[in-house]
DNA sequence: CATGAATGAGCCTTCATTCAT
DNA sequence: AATGAATGAAGGCTCATTCAT
């Protein structure tokens, strides 16, 4: 898990295993209950141990908050890394990156709601370390435009459109009430890459042929 | 205000006064330490008044979020509807919109991260009364892009580029720590409505001229 | 009412009036809620007057009390004494005062239970002060019965068979989840009547013609 | 204690131990300020724990009355059969249990004033539970009453001298400042008894020669 | 005299955290 | 290592009482 958290348990395997059972169990509670609403009890129980044994593995109740965020953002860029070709130069590589990691947020929606709702709770230092993560996760999707579309865009351009697919990616989760009722996922995509396609043509005929 | 906030006291004239003190308080405070780690005593405080008065106004310390998430909500939209030409069919029409509506989130950030960050913490009911509007915020620009574009984009597009325009707005807010680094609020306007462009030119090409 | 109660209103009638509107709210709202329960605001607007005008009649949520148990005494007291003949040396006397009293305790019944369970709120000085009237009314009692049978009990006894009498009244509204379920108040008057009967003639017996 | 109250702490032993703390302190406490005015802090301390600690063994404040109320009636339960031999046909059978029953009164004085002044403060349910006890008593009244006078009275005249009995013993406590001024324990109990066999011998002459 | 807005002490209850076993 | 009983600071909320109008 991170290092960040500091268990006074000195078993490594033991400690990965508590963890790993730790932030299963919250991220379950929090989903129904948010953070605040869910008490060191009830997280201890939702992890399958006591609360003794909860504060062997932890500081602070924040600690869960930080373990349950950063391994949100790592499974998701793991996923993102297994599934997206960041070598290809193929137009097709930007659409199955997309697709893939709209993919991903449908499927972890919920924990996509946590990690908005509640990182605000996180003291400064926590939080930007996860925000970190996000960044990276930003870059991941630079790099396959770039490479889909080389030299269509400029540096600045292409964070902006990466920053916009990504957070089109969370939209479909966190605004579900509303995108969801007039979209599948299929059609979300499709649309959204559609769009996405449009700017890119029109970028590329800019640098090409001429100005606005 | 709004009627939803059941306050004891019978003056009405009063009562908004004392509700806008409360709001305004509320949301410098809410932006320091978020609603759950706001008191109420804190807020009563920061409101000017005491705690007994502000359980005069009040019933539960959840109406005073609903007050904050409420009251932003009806000034985003009163401004919106002042600054924009829901009726002018020139493309410049969206475009000051968009400028506008980037405008005011700007100098709304802390609030929109407040509606954003702490709308769950509000039961069921009041959540979905904050989000109608919401919608009609997305409404708004709906019918901005249609009379700019008439007959470029069906229903569903449009709600879709909309919605991406709205969420964009508030990103500027809740992403500030990446973005603001990168962009003046003027950049990421220009860009932003670049991209928007673009889709449009796309879309438009598509539908006079033939298929995908 | 009663000079114990220390108005700020000059205009002797007007309080008068005053008090007896707060002391009938009062009694109706401490049926339902008892004293503890009833806040001081439900006792004014039951009272048909604002929490400031309450204020202007009484100084403490505790007078409220004192006036309403007081009340019940001199409003049981009065009536025994109208309906009493304390001179008439009959034995239907005794029955006549015993079935009027039962009467009147069933009528009385919530402000009896009022005044056996909120009595103990009263500061000690109160408490004394309305229970000298209950003693008033055991003494009412005792004389009926030294007329209706006179030279059958001595003053210990007199005094007990009052007591019981008494408490047999009150007994009537402060068990009428077992009594009332058992009894008709007729047949209950009866009743007790018979077995007072039963004692007064055991003790005549003794007293006249031998030892225990 | 009872199975009603529900407890956090798995331990059972201990259970029953703090809960017999928590019974007594309180019982201490309510004698002195009664159950309104104690305050759960004051309960705690009394118990001899703190008021976390309170809270592992209670949900709310009412359930510290409702375990007050319901182990008084225990006790007096207990020690009235333990006391009275409810099988013996004796006429003095009577006469003793009369007298355990009004010496239990005097000792549990305090605590049978607390549980005349405060039930109404319980949820409805938890009085109906409590008072179910209260007609056992009163059952066991009846009984002693029957087998040493057997035949002497119907069911219904039973019910109402054995509640008459019962009445008497708490009144002894509940009305103590008027009596108690002038009997005796063993005075109040020589002359009720007297006049309860005036009342017998009465009924069982009706019985046996003639009509009323 | 009447009103009702304002006050703040104080109440019940929760819950993160500790520590003896 | 694991447990769970104990702790008490702190929070939300109520309500008797006051006082300016």
């Amino acid at each position: 898990m991170d290092q960040r958290i500091n268990s006074s348990v000195k078993d490594e395997e033991l400690v990965k295993k508590r963890l790993s059972q730790l932030q299963k169990g919250a991220v379950n509670l929090f989903k129904q209950k948010g953070f605040h609403r869910a008490t060191t009890r009830e997280i201890a129980k939702a992890a399958g141990f006591s609360i003794g044994t909860l504060y062997e593995y932890i500081r602070k109740k924040e600690d869960v908050l930080f373990l349950v965020c950063d391994t949100i953002h790592d499974e998701v860029k793991i996923r993102m890394e297994r599934v997206t070709d960041q070598e290809s130069t193929s137009e097709e590589a930007l659409k199955q990156a997309v697709t893939a990691y709209f993919q991903i947020m449908d499927e972890m929606q919920d924990e996509v709601l946590i990690l908005y709702q509640e990182l605000k709770a996180l003291p400064k230092k926590e939080q930007e370390y996860v925000l970190k993560k996000e960044r990276e996760m930003v870059g991941i999707l630079e790099r396959v435009i770039q490479n889909s579309y080389p030299d269509v865009l400029d540096q600045k351009e292409l964070s902006l459109v990466a920053n916009n697919i990504y957070v089109q990616g969370q939209m479909w989760g966190f605004r579900r009430w509303l995108i969801q009722k007039e979209f599948s996922l299929k059609e979300y995509t499709k649309q959204q890459f559609e769009l996405l396609k449009g700017q890119m043509a029109y970028k590329a005929k800019q640098k090409s042929g001429g100005g606005v």
